[in-house]
Formats: structure tokens, C-alpha cells, sequence
DNA sequence: GGGGGTATACGACTAATGTCGTATTAAACA
DNA sequence: TGTTTAATACGACATTAGTCGTATACCCCC
């Protein structure tokens, strides 16, 4: 297999695009723009800069498109960089406690009770995955 | 009150040093670049220079200390700028949904059945402590 | 009161980020 | 086939981050 580097992780404005990106791949940098536009104001050349560095980096990937344009896809699967993300926030501001983490964002005064209940139903499941073949 | 700006985020260094400073505040230049040193190189002077701009920024604010020195202390609680990275997170790569957040990361392989445990009793604190003066 | 040792102040430099403006190229069409 | 249209390529610029080196200022002690 090629190069697979540490995985770089993507900036704040790379974050929003990724975003894009996984929800609606393949996609040109005019679609990805729009959608950002929704938001706030920025240049549609902005982000095509922002698409080529992150080429560049290796965070995306691409394929010929409509007309002359290009289609970017993700490099990597949204999960593997939101726990790159992720372990990053866990290691700077929670001690690297993944627990302390979750009980802080759970904390949160808008976290409702469906919220709750959701999660309780995911633990749940993850219980039942976690009773064969476990290790722990 | 005097200014409260929108409360600047921390960058990774900034907030490595945050960390340090919410254990055992008040903490002086030299115990904060001793403390990093644990986990990597770096020049005391790099330190300095980092709380100094963090000062600029209102991070953090300074106290006489021993000698000559000073010791710094946050400005902010730990929770409120925990809060407010958790949220930049979340907005970026989890479509802004706590949940998703909190999901993804309970199912990190080394999350143990302890940690779910406590996780379980957290939330069942929680909603005793919802029943009452709820309002979702 | 002269030397050390330790702190802070300051300025510099490199790299990464975020934003664009302008140029170029290629398709498409009239 | 020449013009318009829409994309990409490229380069520039300001800011912020991360790192230091060097210059000062103080205090303590013999």
C-alpha cells in the first residue's frame, strides 16, 4: 500500500469542508462553496485553494467531474478523523480522560432528555456487543 | 464588568499550558516548563513567551509571585473553555449534535466497562438532578 | 559593590491558515 | 471559428502559531 501517513489533521475551515464532503461525496468545489455560503461569506477561489492544499496534504482526493471540473472525495472515513480529532481535545483540555469528556459534554444545559435517553440506549447496545468477545 | 470578549479558544499549545495551569494554579513560568517538559522538548523562553501572549489575549492573568517572577492563573474555569472547545468540535466534524459526539467517542475501543459504568451513574445522577425544575 | 544566577522583555523567523485577485485553459455555442 | 462562460492554477498578503536567541533587570551573597 502507498503512503499513509500520520493523518494530518484538518484546520477549522478544512473541518467544514471535510463535513461537506462527507455528506454528499463525490463533490465540486461549486456545491461545497454553496454550501458553505449558508453560513457565512467567503470566495468561491477561497475554497478551491482551501481543496487544492488540502490535496495537497492528502486530506482529500479527486476525480474528473462535469465539464472541466473535478469531484473531491475524503481520503479517510469521517469516523477515523473525528477520533483523530477527538483524541486531540481529549489529550489538550480533558487530561486525556475520554470519560471526563463525554460527562462534560453530556453536562451541557441543551443535552434533553431524548438526548439522554439515546445515549442510554446506545450503551445499552454497546453492553451487549461488549459481553462476547470481550477482554476487559 | 469589565470586558468579557467572546472567550478566544486556545490553540494546542495554548492549551497544553491551560491544563497545566487549572491543576495548580497559581503556577509560575518555570513549573509550567517543567511540567511540559515531561512530554516534549521545549525552550523555557517558548513557554514565556506563549503566557505572555496568552495574557495579551486575556487567557490568563498574573499575580507577584516569588522573586521577581510571576504566577499566572486562568482567567476563565476549566469547564467554560472545556465547554467552548467541546462546542467548536462539535460544530466542525459532528454536524452539531452533542450526541453524535458523545456516541462516537464511548465507542472508542478502549473506552472499558468501567468507564461505561461510571458513565451510566453519571447520567442517572443527572436525570435525578433533571426531574425536578425541567423545562425540555 | 561586583558577580552570578534567574526572570522577564523583546524581536525575529518559519510555517500554517485564511482570503483573494488575476491569469489561464477548456468547453460550449452561436 | 471566434466569443463567452465557467473552472482551475497560481501567486500574494495578512494573521496567528510555535520557537528561540539575546538583551535587561533584579536579587543575593561574599
Amino acid at each position: 500500500m502507498p503512503d499513509r501517513k500520520p493523518a494530518a489533521s484538518p484546520s477549522e475551515a478544512e473541518s467544514e469542508i471535510l463535513q461537506i464532503i462527507w455528506e454528499r461525496e463525490p463533490c465540486s468545489v461549486r456545491k461545497i462553496h454553496e454550501r458553505i455560503l449558508d453560513h457565512r461569506r467567503v470566495g468561491y477561489t477561497t475554497v478551491l485553494k482551501q481543496l487544492q492544499r488540502m490535496l495537497d496534504k492528502g486530506l482529500v482526493d479527486r476525480i474528473p467531474g462535469a465539464g472541466k471540473s473535478f469531484d473531491y472525495v475524503a481520503t479517510r472515513p469521517a469516523a477515523e478523523t473525528r477520533t483523530t480529532l477527538l483524541d486531540k481535545l481529549t489529550r489538550s483540555v480533558f487530561g486525556n480522560s475520554t470519560n471526563d469528556l463525554v460527562m462534560h459534554a453530556l453536562g451541557r444545559k441543551d443535552v434533553s432528555r431524548e438526548d439522554i435517553a439515546q445515549i442510554k440506549e446506545f450503551i445499552a447496545e454497546l453492553e451487549t456487543g461488549k459481553r462476547e468477545g470481550d477482554d476487559a
